[in-house]
DNA sequence: AAGATACTTGCTATCGACAAGTAAGTATAT
DNA sequence: ATATACTTACTTGTCGATAGCAAGTATCTT
């Protein structure tokens, strides 16, 4: 987390070390106080720099935040794909589904923090709304996308609407993770799942 | 917005009076400015008294907004039981459906200042998340109730876990009102409460 | 050695909340 | 009835802390 101090280094390589520094310290303070109380100061500590770094490299600390999300929502992405690999309709769904599950279980620092993030982007005047509008409506297009493909193959139920399915979708993997976030004992994560994959395959079922 | 500066009023009614002026002035300037740029001094002066009310009156800034909630939650729980009425099973789940469709369309500011205060209460350390997890407990208990009623009365599936349903339909709720605060443009607000009706029904039938 | 890039420090206006103050309403004694 | 003591409603002074800019220093590149 905090900068390496050895043998010199190419100014790409400062500049790639102290990104990704910033990246992880904000991942973790917005974790740990939120991203209000998230001073500059204490940014530029954990990352091993000093309190204006943070101004200078993202340009505001909205900036460093929209990195996070950048980040973040890439490598679930990328984990998205991977699951999905060429599979299309109800299996292409229940694999994202599956993917989202088990990244929250693995890195529930990212997602909270980039929960928090979404969260933000919702508040008037905020200039995450648009990097965050984006992530989510490619998401959505992407599921409709799925489902359309699964309604062409005949193997999804043609009178259903790919989009509004998608955006159901994805409402319902927001709204889990807030009480998720909210309290993660009055809420049985992984029968919420088990059960959302059954409701799944019931709502596509031709 | 603005207190009335007549007639004497008892204690009790200028208490009353100021109390309403800062409610309603917190909502505005939420949904205005965001829950952290709404400083003490802009809802003073919103609501017509100064910057130090505020703190007097509701201890913090914090204080003020669980007023809110409470407020704006109750308004609305008021709204579910007249239209839920006597209803239980299937009805009554659509009737809550219905009326928060509803409730957004008519006060889109509360609901707005509700659900950014909502996201307040996911960050760490913050004061709302008492009130804020007790109000979404409470609508998910209510819900799993009308859906345990209908299981008992055979009008639905007996095979679905009430309270995995009812967090799914609550999970929804919040996560479409989250897209539709991001960009109502890019959800339609109407056809997805159209199809969630459908699909409610879909998954509750015995 | 000179320029470019990475990073730090000085500064200003503004914030929330506490403490101390003032104004307005209420109770009691004559 | 009205003056006086008291309580409650509300305001103002103050303090430490904040974000982000401007101007500076340290480190790498050519």
């Amino acid at each position: 987390m905090v900068a390496n101090t050895e043998a010199p280094l190419t100014q790409a390589e400062r500049k790639a070390l102290s990104d990704q520094c910033m990246l992880d310290a904000a991942v973790r303070l917005i974790v740990e106080r939120g991203p209000e109380k998230t001073t500059l100061k204490a940014l530029g500590e954990a990352a091993g720099y000093s309190r204006g770094l943070v101004t200078y490299r993202f340009g505001s600390k909205a900036g460093l935040f929209k990195a996070v999300i950048k980040r973040v929502s890439e490598r679930f992405g990328q984990e998205v794909d991977a699951a999905v690999a060429g599979s299309t309709g109800i299996d292409a769904v229940l694999a994202a589904a599956e993917t989202y599950y088990r990244f929250v279980l693995r890195s529930p620092k990212d997602i909270r923090a980039m929960q928090i993030l979404f969260h933000s982007a919702a508040e008037p005047g905020s200039s995450l709304t648009e990097v965050v509008n984006r992530v989510h409506a490619r998401q959505r297009a992407q599921v409709a996308e799925w489902v359309a493909a699964g309604q062409r193959s005949g193997a999804i139920n043609p009178k259903l609407c790919a989009a509004t399915f998608a955006a159901r979708f994805c409402a319902y993997t927001l709204g889990m993770t807030f009480y998720w976030m909210l309290d993660s004992r009055s809420i049985q994560w992984e029968q919420a799942h088990q059960d959302f994959k059954v409701s799944i395959q019931q709502q596509l079922a031709a």
